[in-house]
DNA sequence: AGGGCTGTTTCCGTCAGGCGGAAACATGGG
DNA sequence: CCCATGTTTCCGCCTGACGGAAACAGCCCT
């Protein structure tokens, strides 16, 4: 298990004996857990002898309920968004006190972002994590304002009481523009989507746009806000509420 | 292991009991494995008691370069080919005998497949799977074609001879109209991914569209392969060959 | 209320199979 | 040719996984 934890974003592929380093495993330990885990699917060799994560882990995770059902409701929904605007487009959840990307559009024409689907960051960063902030349990929203507060640009909130009454100001008007929070190059408008049309809030649906000023990223608001208003309907729908 | 891998596109949620019986676990030790694999985060459960696929998972195999790299080169490229035409795109890799589907892009318009992303079917069934079956080493092929071949409608070519000239015929066109082999209602055109211009097919790219007829399927044979080119080509400056 | 049923959680003694040190093996560069 | 680095195999020890059993928790039906 640590050896999966071991594949990260960073490090896709490595030797067995960066395993046995990484995951503080002897090598023989390694050997034998890489083997098995071989064998069933979840790693696969390179030519140069390198292991890296296997179709088998990519089809077990396809079902994962968070991940894929969400995708595949949100998929067709942001892809109309992304044809009218051109933008990116990109879908979160929430996870502790991480935000995980779990879908982007993008075409050639887009922003090329830092972001990729399986990402984390901390909710405080960006526009979309604030939206999940915004609407996750009290001792979540805690944990977040209790720590010192990041600042990734110049632009970037690291107040806590700025940022409570940004929390608020979200759940007030149920979109949020984030400028420059995360890059100084960018703008992002977030809105939360829910289960149904008054159910909780299960991810965030947002447009990322080059920073050529915040009143570009407002006329995106409503395509925005009404994709998100589709997908929360069909996944209310899904799940047998509203 | 075990337990991971009876999760299924069928089965996405079971509760203990169902996991316990499907991998012939006794229940205690099912307990005990699935807490472990909740604590790292492999599992979640949800409100009814029930355990699905967690995002930890989700986060591992987005690493898995046969998908995650591919898709990311091959999505804005698909993306662009879906804005031509509207029609399903669709990218899937071989694993043995076997063919995975690992990206598709659809917005509202275009037909319903029956597949999803993380889907496996036998290589002869589909035609991205002939595509791929072509460029496979022959073991391979022999096997495929050593089996009977499933008639999936009065249209499936189950003759090996025939198929056998058929993936001749891809080698030699690089392309493939796949007209009902599946399904009676759906047409299918698929070519090769290589890493770089002459490297190894990695993938299979095609559009599936509804059974108007063979002749609309031809239409989008050049967008498709230039489409195909340029993941090519780009697959292979990424992997430093051509 | 009570009892039966289904599913979950905890407990604990046993012992198989995982563990890892070490040595053999492979490769390749100086 | 030798040494450095990485991989694979071997095997004896011992620990922590295993699973039977019992307690626990809901839920439905009478």
């Amino acid at each position: 298990m640590a050896v999966l934890a071991s594949f990260g974003r960073d490090r896709p592929s490595q030797n067995l004996s960066q395993i046995a380093h990484r995951t503080g495993l002897p090598i023989s330990t390694a050997h034998r857990v890489v083997g098995e885990l071989a064998e069933w699917g979840a790693l696969e060799r390179g030519d140069d002898g390198t292991w890296y994560v296997g179709l088998r882990l990519w089809e077990i995770a396809s079902v994962c309920p968070r991940g894929q059902i969400l995708r595949d409701v949100a998929r067709p929904y942001m892809q109309d968004l992304y044809e009218g605007t051109h933008e990116n487009i990109q879908l979160a959840v929430r996870e502790g006190t991480e935000l995980v990307f779990v879908e982007r559009i993008a075409g050639h024409r887009s922003v090329d972002l830092m972001t990729n689907v399986g990402d984390r960051f901390p909710l405080a960063a960006t526009g979309m994590g604030r939206v999940l902030l915004a609407h996750a349990p009290a001792d979540i929203q805690d944990a977040v304002l209790g720590e010192p507060l990041h600042a990734y640009t110049s632009h970037t909130v690291t107040d806590p009481r700025t940022l409570r009454a940004q929390l608020t100001r979200i759940r007030r008007d149920h979109y949020l523009v984030s400028d420059r929070q995360l890059s100084e190059t960018t703008v992002a408008v977030a809105t939360p989507v829910r289960i149904g049309t008054t159910g909780p809030v299960h991810a965030a649906l947002g447009i990322v746009v080059t920073a050529r000023g915040v009143a570009a990223a407002r006329t995106l608001r409503d395509p925005l806000m009404r994709a998100a208003q589709g997908i929360s309907v069909e996944l209310g729908r899904r799940a047998g509420v509203d």
